[in-house]
DNA sequence: GGATTACTTTGTACACTGTACGATTACATA
DNA sequence: TATGTAATCGTACAGTGTACAAAGTAATCC
């Protein structure tokens, strides 16, 4: 029972501990995060965690901030559109990568600093291009719905297609079901035929977001 | 312990079942939502539930067929740029209503018959409208993202708003974070002064979006 | 060196979750 | 009233977050 003198262990810190967080519901999802999962996995017990951060709730905004702030963040001077795409396109990656982080931000965990660093920079690239403030709102709740969303989406899409854990009724299943909805096999048929991908899904609606907010840049203020 | 006479309380049916359910995530979340509380709701212990539904799971996909019922499903034949917002807004109206439903979305819950009629009413719409089929997915994709997207911004934003339980050290740490942080404070300002609604932001995005995806019906496959 | 002090880590315990299983009750039909 | 069936309940168990106190470890001073 004695600690093993050839594994000396480095202490606990919050850095550790948030890192492998995010390794453990990337892995296998928020549900799998458990305080003595985690414990496990860093080679003590679950209590030992509580010395370094408050409560659970404190992991889950501490995994939120690492993952922001993998965001490509724009620069304040930029061309607005390229970095608009950019950080969308940036943040769409991120957040499919750990596709968890999504429910966090909608559990309200979102007010940690990288985040707001993350969002002031978005703001600022869109005022210091000239948009008036009133679009500049516009422009940011836009863009990061669609991201969000479109995350969303590939999350759930990507349940359905997996299947329900039992692979032997599926295609009865999907034969029954079908039937009653030809516009919904006609795009499975379509998808499957012409090699859909979440990425141009993606950015086909990225530029028709970012064509409309230029058009309305150069009108007056309605 | 003989049940109360003058109390005849009707037989449990699934229905009864979902629709407390869905009253008691409407008012506590679908944190508050355990099998306890949710007998207590009903008049009965929580493991007379289990005659009329195999588990949870089942629980939470029919609250969200019951939500998704509530969305305004667009015609075959109707305009399709009218039928798109009405079904838009409607479907923005209803998740904001029962906010827990976007969770359970991500979940991979969405398989119920009433899910994939309203979806396949809405891909109906878009093909008689004379969508080539590229387009119908890009415009499904493009909007259904944008809604959701948009609900989870006024989710998270409600919290932030609301302060985190504690009001006294609100004005202290909103003043030393937002000094860091001046684009976010601009709008933030901007919001309070110019009473910036949701319903407007949602409606701008949304009339972008159509107006783009009815260029794209004009021109030629790309 | 040894003692004191501060900080980590651990063990145990509690209230809560979903739900398996068996006992009990209520009700329709004879 | 007696019987069969479906609905309901009580109890129990494994797993959750975490409070609390005991134990261990590291750093500092004599």
């Amino acid at each position: 029972m004695t600690p093993k003198a050839n594994t000396p262990r480095q202490p606990l810190t919050k850095e550790r501990i948030l890192q492998a967080a995010v390794e453990v519901a990337d892995q296998d999802g928020l549900g799998a995060l458990t305080m003595r999962r985690l414990g496990t996995e860093l080679g003590f017990e679950a209590m030992a965690i509580y010395k370094h951060v408050a409560n659970k709730e404190e992991i889950l905004e501490g995994m939120l901030e690492l993952v922001v702030g993998q965001i490509e963040i724009p620069e304040e001077g930029a061309d607005w559109r390229d970095a608009m795409r950019r950080r969308a396109v940036s943040a769409r990656k991120v957040f499919s990568r750990h596709s968890w982080a999504i429910a966090l931000q909608e559990a309200g965990t979102a007010t940690g600093s990288t985040t707001l660093r993350y969002r002031n920079a978005i703001l600022g690239n869109l005022r210091s291009a000239g948009f008036p403030m009133e679009y500049v709102a516009h422009a940011f709740s836009l863009l990061d719905s669609y991201v969000y969303g479109q995350v969303i989406q590939e999350i759930s899409l990507s349940f359905d297609t997996s299947g329900e854990t039992t692979g032997g009724a599926r295609s009865t299943l999907e034969q029954t079901t079908m039937d009653d909805y030809p516009h919904l096999a006609a795009m499975y048929e379509h998808a499957l035929t012409h090699d859909y991908s979440f990425d141009g899904e993606f950015e086909f609606g990225l530029d028709l977001i970012l064509d409309g907010l230029e058009r309305h840049r150069a009108k007056p203020p309605s």
